[in-house]
DNA sequence: GACTATGGTCAGACCAACTGACCACGTCGG
DNA sequence: CCGACGTGGTCAGTTGGTCTGACCATAGTC
């Protein structure tokens, strides 16, 4: 197999003899250069950053995003390939029109992630809103109001996407506190890169219950937003907080 | 100068046009082994791990521990000696005495960096105490309660601050959330780390204030276990919070 | 004084990554 | 229809980070 996590560990002397003997310090971590380009391409494609279908960027244009040589952009090609999530398709590279979902975890593990991630969400989410009911500069809040009227019930799940994360990185963002919006963003991260986030949309068998979610988080976006807007703390955190109880339910949902 | 992080980026070559474009992708991080070997040690010195004047382990158990070999933890500590956290003397290599303060930041951006890691300390801590409370097995309950027990007025410095984290730390893994705990890592790492935490305790001029910095932060660890203990949410919340604002207070006299 | 462990230094090898070029093949406009 | 252009595919050569294994000088110990 060409995918088996080449040389990522030890390259092979070290592992001789022990590690250290006790535990002070761990080995260093050791990523390649493509391998960091296959992970970032491979959390895009997650992320919905691009769609089912689409053409990726060249790889010289990739060069120049990620600031490596070619030869690093195509073994991480080579990785995103034998994982089927991109395809070759003339002298395009194109993202999979299906994606596979790489989660081979247990049933019960998945579920006890899902209440897990949306437990700190709660924790660190409904804070964020309160403080940026409070804090949010008048652009800010603007913003949010912007990026709340833009969700449409009919919109295309691609740009739904989009606009989800945007709209919470938002919000995280007039909250005031960099190091605490940052920790947030970690946290979304898991969320939109967990394949059974991802799947909750785009492996949606009905189009009605993909309309459906749509349409409430639509919904929940823009009464947050008008929350943050009329500087009531209180309700913004009871929207946040039903809004993710919303989500959840509907993820757990589909794992049960 | 051999100090200047020589190839942290781009190695000379794509910095000559311009990165990528549009914002699609950053380019990627490129740590050397020496690197991460180096800011592992400058984290564990300013840790408190080693504390200043102790002799570190040589050169070639580091290898062991890190998986790296010999060439490597050398670069790594000529960085350290020229960064003067560590001194040869004679045939071993001691942390230094005197900690240079590397907090080249301004005055008013350190003490809203301190508010910002209290703030998110407060929002995301409190919630753990309140689930450490409710889900912590017996045998954490307990392992708190020892840990809380080891604190003693007149210990050292260097053993109250290994005390501390470890205790904080037991906390997180009680809350039964992986990634709660997780992440709250994260945030007390950052606080670990910088040095205004360190010279708080380190470079606070009289011992009297030491002392009482210690004493008093036992006492807070002491009621926190006993309120988990009890099984008594609202009062673990209740002691967090005091705790928090506490440190937080005694961070900002000092900087003010 | 011999032994041991440590820091200091070096030469050789390996490999990841970059560079720059070339080719074959689609696509698109003239 | 044809040629220019952009794409993926491939390659030889170079650079730099890292590992290996050896050697030396010196400080501490028995």
């Amino acid at each position: 197999m060409s995918v088996s996590e080449p040389r990522t560990g030890t390259s092979g002397h070290a592992s001789a003899g022990r590690d250290g003997r006790d535990g002070r310090f761990e080995p260093v971590s050791r990523q390649t250069v493509s391998q960091q380009v296959r992970d970032r391409l491979v959390a895009s494609i997650r992320d919905g950053d691009f769609a089912p279908g689409q053409a990726l960027p060249s790889e010289r244009a990739l060069c120049d995003e990620f600031g490596v040589a070619r030869t690093s952009v195509r073994e991480a090609m080579q990785g995103l390939m034998s994982l089927q999530l991109v395809e070759r398709r003339g002298n395009r590279t194109h993202v999979a029109e299906h994606l596979p979902d790489v989660s081979v975890d247990g049933f019960d593990l998945r579920k006890e992630r899902v209440r897990e991630l949306f437990e700190v969400r709660r924790v660190i989410e409904i804070p964020v809103a309160e403080l940026a009911v409070c804090r949010a500069t008048a652009h800010e809040r603007a913003e949010l109001t912007a990026l709340a009227a833009l969700f449409v019930d009919t919109m295309p799940l691609e740009e739904f996407r989009r606009l989800d994360r945007a709209f919470h990185w938002a919000l995280a963002r007039a909250c005031g506190n960099r190091l605490l919006a940052e920790m947030y963003q970690k946290v979304l991260d898991a969320l939109f890169q967990s394949s059974d986030f991802g799947s909750l949309l785009y492996a949606t068998p009905n189009r009605k219950a993909v309309k459906e979610i749509v349409a409430s988080a639509g919904r929940a976006h823009r009464e947050i937003a008008a929350a943050v807007m009329a500087g009531d703390p209180v309700r913004a955190m009871e929207q946040v907080s039903a809004h993710l109880q919303d989500v959840e339910d509907r993820m757990v949902k589909r794992l049960a």
